[in-house]
This record gives C-alpha cells, sequence and structure tokens, in this order.
DNA sequence: GAAAAAATCGAGCGAGCGCTCGATTTATTA
DNA sequence: TAATAAATCGAGCGCTCGCTCGATTTTTTC
C-alpha cells in the first residue's frame, strides 16, 4: 500500500488542504475574503516559500524573490500576512498540529501491544514526513530562527511527542516485552531516528531506500535494542 | 576519567589550539604576520562568531555585532578573513579535519573487537563533539547555507564517517558478532544518534545526562540492535 | 627616541532588505 | 453597464547589510 493511502484514513496532507487549514487558523490576519482565492493563492505562497527556503534558509529568502515565484506583487503578498514572521508562525503550526493530531490517533488494535504500538508510531511519523516533506524539512532547519513563543511550541511538541514514546516504553517494559532500564532514555533516541529520513532524505534516496523500507528498518532496529525481537 | 582526558591521547581541542590550526590553514588570507597576535585575535573572533551564530544563525549575525564582541573593529576584523563566507569555510574545516582526524585513530588493541570498535567510535565521537560542542552545533545549523565548495566537502566528510562505520559493521557481521542484513543501513543509524547529544544538548542536560553517560547508553542501545549483547 | 612597519580604526559606499500606501485592475452587484 | 467592492500592484521609504580605504595608533627596529 503506498504511504498516502496508509495514511488516509488519518487525514489529508495534501498542499492544499494545509493551506485551508492555515487560512482556518489565521483567519482575522489574512485580508482576501473570498476563501476559494485565498487557499489558492496561501498554497503557492507556502509552497514557494518552502521552496526557496529549504534551499537558501528562510532569512535568507526575500520577500521580493517570495513574490515572484508565488506569482504576486510585493503589496499582495501582504493581503496574505502581516509580516515575514508570521508566514514563519503559519507554516510551524501546520507542522505540529499535524504531527500532534497524527500521533495521538494509534487505532484500538495497536493499543493493546506495545511493540505493534511502538512500530505503528514510527511508520506513521515517518510517512507522515514523506507526505509533508518539504513542511518538515522547513521546520526542522529553521526551529533555530524561530520567535521565542513558537520556538517554546516547538519544545513542548516535541516534547509531547516524545512523552507518547515514552509512555508506549514504560507500558511495555512494566508488561515484560522491552528490556529497558531507562524509557525516556530510548524515548529520546528514537526521535532522531525518525528526523533523519526528512533531513538526509538525498542520501536514503540514493540508495533506494523508500519511506516504508526505511520505517520498517528503523522499527526493526529499535525494537531489537529493546530485547523486543 | 574526564572527557577531555580520555580524549587528550588524541589531539588538543582547545579554542586556541584550533585557531592556530585555522590560522596554518589559511596563512595566505589572514594580513596580520605575527602568529601569537593572529592567533588570540582570531580565538576571539571564532569564539565570538560561534556565540553569535548559535543563537541566532549565522546569516543574522553581522559583521558589526561580531566585531563589538570580538572586541574589534569593522576594518580590522578584515586583516582575518576577506569576506564573511570565508569565516564560515574557516570554522568547517576544522570541525571535519578534528572529526576525520580522531576517528581514524583507533588504538590496536580496539580495532580487533568490532563491538569494542564501534563503541570506541560512538564514545569517542560523542566526548569530540563535547569538547568542540560549539564548532559542531555550528557546522551542522549552518550546513544548509554553506556555499558549494564547502556543502559538498560536508557531505564527503558525513560519508566517510558512515563508511568507518559501515566497516566496522560488516567485519563484525562476517564474524558473526552483529546479526545484521545491511551494515550499511545500520551505519546510517548511527550517525543520527550521536548528533543528537550536541544538537539537542539543553534536553539531556535538564536530565542530569553527561556526555559519557550518553556516549553509553548510545554504545548499549545500538549494539543490542545489532544484536551484540 | 626617531623612523619604519604592522595593526587597527570607523565613517562612508552601494546594494538589498522588510514594509507601506495611493493608484490601478479585476470582480461583483444592481 | 454603471457603481461599488475586492484584490492586486509596484515605486518609494528608512534602514541595515557586507565591505573598503585613507587616517590613526601601536609595535618594532636600530
Amino acid at each position: 500500500m503506498p504511504p498516502e493511502k496508509r495514511l488516509a484514513p488519518y487525514g489529508d496532507y495534501s498542499l492544499d488542504a494545509a493551506a485551508g487549514r492555515i487560512l482556518a487558523r489565521h483567519r482575522d490576519r489574512i485580508r482576501t475574503r473570498k476563501p476559494h482565492v485565498a487557499v489558492a493563492k496561501l498554497a503557492r505562497i507556502i509552497e514557494a516559500t518552502l521552496k526557496l527556503s529549504n534551499r537558501q534558509g528562510f532569512q535568507a529568502m526575500s520577500l521580493r524573490d517570495l513574490a515572484e515565484a508565488a506569482g504576486l506583487s510585493m503589496g499582495g503578498l501582504y493581503s496574505y500576512f502581516d509580516g515575514k514572521e508570521t508566514l514563519l508562525v503559519m507554516i510551524l503550526g501546520e507542522v505540529s498540529s499535524a504531527a500532534e493530531g497524527l500521533l495521538a490517533a494509534a487505532p484500538d488494535e495497536v493499543r493493546d501491544d506495545p511493540a505493534a504500538h511502538l512500530a505503528w508510531l514510527i511508520e506513521m511519523h515517518v510517512l507522515l514526513s514523506e507526505a509533508m516533506q518539504p513542511f518538515f524539512v522547513f521546520a526542522y532547519m529553521e526551529a533555530k530562527s524561530f520567535p521565542a513563543p513558537a520556538r517554546k511550541r516547538a519544545i513542548a511538541s516535541e516534547a509531547a511527542t516524545e512523552a507518547i514514546f515514552a509512555k508506549v516504553l514504560a507500558e511495555g517494559a512494566a508488561r515484560g516485552v522491552f528490556k529497558i532500564d531507562d524509557p525516556d532514555f530510548a524515548a529520546a533516541l528514537i526521535k532522531p531516528l525518525i528526523q533523519d529520513w526528512y533531513v538526509k532524505r538525498p542520501k536514503y534516496a540514493k540508495r533506494g531506500v523508500s519511506a516504508e523500507v526505511y520505517a520498517r528498518g528503523v522499527s526493526d532496529f529499535v525494537l531489537r535494542a529493546l530485547g523486543a525481537r
């Protein structure tokens, strides 16, 4: 089953859907009134922002270049955000909201088995980062230049993800499925393994490793490290 | 044994020593003739660059701010480099040269045992990144904005590190010490675990995890995943 | 301690930045 | 189709950037 299909029951991760959610989240800051116009333009702006930023960094992307890439004028851009920083916040919000929404949605048949739950979390996280790859790369690379509030939210969001892993690990340890001393430490090591998928994507692409193969490989690696295989 | 002590046989990772090597590497671009003056000033410049960059990013650091933090004038700075990009290249070169130099220096008693060799590589890599923490954070965070040639070198340097891991893993697999199908894939997963130490340092500091404890934890995790424990 | 050499200074240059706002075009209404 | 509202435009503003270079200070030489 292709990744979009496996992910599909949990939401729509297309660019337009993301633009729609971003519009809803920032309706008050966006001057364009008609939703279908706003969503379409917003999608082009977000798309162009991700493209330019992931090449040279958000700071180095000029709004003139963005305007040209998105097919708008300088002034036109400012109908969709009230400053460059808001554009950053819009994208970040979409990433963390998508991640939090998905990971909390584990199906019941998986929740009962810590090993299966853990594998599900890893797989879904990887598939999500694949479906929203430019968003995830952006959020990861620009994390250091976040404005203070967004930064705090990003750290909190990552801590929340880690807490989900830690809880499953602790549950598994209690049941004797995982042989580990420190669930929190083990949980901390899982995140970077998932992040490596989208951070070093070209490396894996060159080796012909797909998202599913990567997710499976990481699951196996982690489960063996936890003494579950 | 404290980390500097364990690392000591393999080189001097102090700021002044790094400044000395950087000076030697870029003698032709640096106008200041007297080495002891040049090394001292260069050390202050590098130190200030790492401090300011790791807060807001290299691009966002202005040379005026750098001059003030380093205790020089704008013009004074330009006796030590011929452009902002050169400053970037100087620091990157020091990081990759330190990493490559150290990892190739495994002692003989460790080379014979794949598991010990792997543990040594992981530990030394973590301790090095601890001793040169601002350098490593800088190199990692600014990787995307490298000028093209430096970027290629950084990717090559990372691939070289990974190849060292892969070789040890393949050797261990051949001897039956490691139970793995794909040494290259496993090698790819080790790097992000090491990087997490310096990228997410505050998280581990808050939990009271030291460099040695982290290195040991990662070693154990990896060796179990490889079926060696 | 005067002359020469080395090192440092900092105001000023052109360029590009984020952002604004009155003018203009496009879409909707009656 | 005339009037109104919505959306877009882009030249221009103030500012900061990387960088230069003649003036100045510090160090070395004899």
